[in-house]
DNA sequence: CTGACGGTAGACAGATCTGTCTGCTACCGT
DNA sequence: ACGGTAGCAGACAGATCTGTCTACCGTCAG
């Protein structure tokens, strides 16, 4: 309960494991031994801490969305001006479809595995109505007429630059998706 | 080999199973054994025909393309006036996003489930630069200004709305991507 | 008649998956 | 000194997966 534990614990070590190799080629196609082996723990001590490997997906995701909250949350805290705390969301999709490695939307790779019920359904949700709540609070914050509905509109924008950046444009359609974004922005404020 | 076979053959059989099953369950998840049961087929017939399950996958994919392309040229031939046919291919998204069963982009689905090369990134490959070959020649002959940069946009909205309507919201992402698609359309026509 | 052909039914091998269980080890607070 | 807790190592059960193989059946051309 130190610090800084010498050695990071069995339940670190699993999160992260899984959060690579789950990201990296899909929930269902990592097995659990695959896991434990690259966290370098025992079979026993996943079950322990986790229950079931359904579990362990559910901690994935949240995991994954509190990463992309806080990146996001930061990127905006950058900016003062309402335009530029909105569009700075798709500078920043553009910066993480840049970096090797990016396989899109993990929450939709994830749905897209295994049965639409369940866990992944509700960790998507989850991640999808924040997202929402945040553009909506960004375009009332710029003076957006009605920002529930442009929130939709820029989550279709997110949407397709996401799906864009996996099936192989990369970062462009990000770029592509900030400028619509900025378009249908100074044309909806009043 | 008579104009009208009294029965489909086990190629056919196998064909329309996979569909049904893949699309609604994924490539990943659905078993052979699942699917030649529900084609009441052998297993040989299946390997006979098809030789492995990736082949089969391939078989689904390229059927899944064709009938969507066919779907988009009918709807887009039912108008003469180049922003219709253009603006059409989203009322016809918002028409599948609506139908029971919906399940999102099988191209986007399936790659998420498997190895990202091999079959399913060839055909997904093939898929996408039709679409994109598609929004760039109904942009051209809308007279708009850059087709090819306005084609991207188009994509964008595309899938965004595919992802929205998978994900939730249902036809009304399709609408929301219609309607962002007509201001961008009117803004972007010389 | 006969032989090729397309198809059916199902056993089988070999791999992989989740989840449980048994021992053993090392540390840590009392 | 000692008991509890966390963790490691790995065998095991039971299910499921792809792909192969044998054996049999009907049809139709030559």
């Amino acid at each position: 309960m130190s610090v800084a534990s010498p050695r990071k614990s069995a339940r670190e070590r699993l999160l992260a494991a899984a959060d690579e190799l789950f990201y990296a080629e899909g929930v269902h196609s990592v097995g659990i031994d695959r896991v434990i082996e690259r966290a370098g723990v025992a079979k026993a001590s996943l079950y322990s801490a986790f229950g079931s490997k359904d579990e362990l997906i559910r901690a994935y995701l949240r995991g994954r969305h509190e990463s992309r909250r806080a990146r996001i949350l930061g990127g905006v805290s950058r900016f003062t001006d309402p335009r530029d705390r909105l569009l700075v969301v798709f500078d920043l999709l553009a910066e993480s479809a840049g970096k090797p490695g990016f396989r899109g939307c993990a929450f939709y790779n994830a749905g897209s595995e295994v049965d639409p019920s369940g866990v992944v359904r509700e960790e998507a949700d989850h991640n999808r109505d924040w997202t929402r709540s945040l553009f909506a609070e960004l375009a009332r914050d710029a003076g957006v007429a009605d920002p529930a509905e442009f929130a939709e509109e820029m989550i279709v924008l997110y949407d397709g630059a996401i799906v864009g950046a996996r099936q192989g444009r990369g970062p462009l359609a990000a770029i592509t998706a900030r400028a619509m974004a900025a378009v249908l922005l100074d044309a909806a404020r009043r």
